[in-house]
DNA sequence: CGCGATTTGAATCACGCGTTTGACACGGGC
DNA sequence: GCCCGTGTCAAACGCGTGATTCAAATCGCG
């Protein structure tokens, strides 16, 4: 009755291609796997089957999306300390080092680049601790070691402040990540990646500003005692 | 049977409390009808009776915790303007009047602080076309002002520039909004609305900071080429 | 008091969800 | 040929959801 079956359930590679697709595009919250299943041409067993449970696929989603990110992240990062043999790495490196993996890794996945960053904004504005542990352990010893390196790049700047303009740099990546239409309805190139680095490089740029808060533009004597509050 | 009961229901009014604290805590999709009449000790058509359906209740506690924050934000950015007499106002005055109406429209509900500025953080993250037409009216009518006012401050910042770096204060923002936990694992301060301005007080600077992008420390005589003119 | 409008409560509806079940089609190895 | 592990499928289960119904309770007011 069937046609032609392939080992190893080719059917399976569908259904995970789909669901991130699927979530990407309206989140992890409001996809059902009966909508995963429908768009697969699979049956809804199928998810249980091959992934045990929805949380079972959203986990794997989860996981095949942010490792290669992590993992370009660290890279970078070592090679930018090895670059600077122990010294403070500019700070505007440091940032690159923390958000050009967002871009350069979606070709890891069968996803779009748009797609993939949509996914990826999803996936950092849950809370850490729904993520699979391997995944909740990973970002968290990324993030440790980025918070580092931007302390030793401002090292005027309190442990207090810097958590803080770090939490905010966060959100603006997260708000960037889940609403790119913007570059759709702003920009006036056409051509996909060249606007999206160009939006990188804004990026990068406000981080910088932001996290030295208009004192040093480089790590420059000038230490000043700190101030609380101006208003 | 029953004990006592109030003319104008104050069901009503209960019912309307607890919404708004449920969803400020978990957000407006986890939240079911049943779970506000339950904690409210009321009964499911209560709802659909009081506020049409949940929409409806939804729309209400929207609308009731955004229009005194932009109410207040209007005023502010009016204030400012006239005290400036037409001039440019200083980049952080404006941030200010966009920001502080977060922290000091908390009174005009029954909702404590922190779950308010949690409320306005789900309310900011909702996509703006689900939002009542009346809200969306009202929050793309402020955005446009308060656009223009920093326009205004930031002459020699493009306006494609200028839009992202907006965009992204504004993810920094609803992200501050939402995870406030930090404050009680990270300030010193114990008493609830120091640190609160504390942290108003950095935002500011950071939104400033990042706005200028490092290049000018105040928009003093350089009167840039700016063809914006509303009124 | 007693009428009419307002408010309540319990039961019910139809639906979508994640998951489970059991039957059945394969195809390679004993 | 038979069997068994791997996939697939339709159907159903149990549950929670938003919404609705309708009778009873309650209150405002003449």
């Amino acid at each position: 009755m069937r046609e032609l079956k392939f080992p190893q359930s080719e059917s399976k590679r569908r259904l995970l291609e789909v669901a991130e697709q699927l979530f990407a595009e309206h989140g992890f919250q409001t996809v059902s796997i009966r909508d995963v299943t429908q768009l697969a041409k699979a049956n809804v067993a199928a998810i249980n089957y091959h992934f045990g449970s929805r949380n079972g696929l959203i986990a794997l989603v989860v996981t095949l999306t942010i490792t290669p990110v992590n993992e370009e992240r660290i890279v970078r990062l070592d090679t930018l300390e090895k670059k600077w043999s122990g010294k403070a790495v500019p700070l505007e490196e440091v940032i690159e080092a923390f958000v050009r993996p967002l871009l350069s890794s979606a070709r890891k996945t069968g996803l779009s680049e748009p797609l993939f960053r949509r996914l990826l904004g999803w996936i950092f504005s849950m809370p850490l601790e729904t993520l699979p542990q391997a995944m909740e352990d990973q970002i968290r010893n990324a993030s440790d070691r980025f918070s580092r390196a931007i302390a030793k790049s401002l090292p005027s700047v309190s442990a207090e402040d810097l958590a803080w303009r770090i939490h905010f740099v966060t959100g603006a990546m997260i708000h960037m990540l889940l609403h790119q239409e913007m570059l759709h309805q702003l920009s006036n190139g056409a051509s996909g990646n060249p606007t999206m680095d160009a939006l990188l490089g804004r990026f990068i740029r406000f981080a910088a500003a932001g996290l030295r808060d208009g004192a040093e533009p480089e790590p420059i004597e000038k230490k000043g005692p700190q101030a609380t509050f101006n208003f």
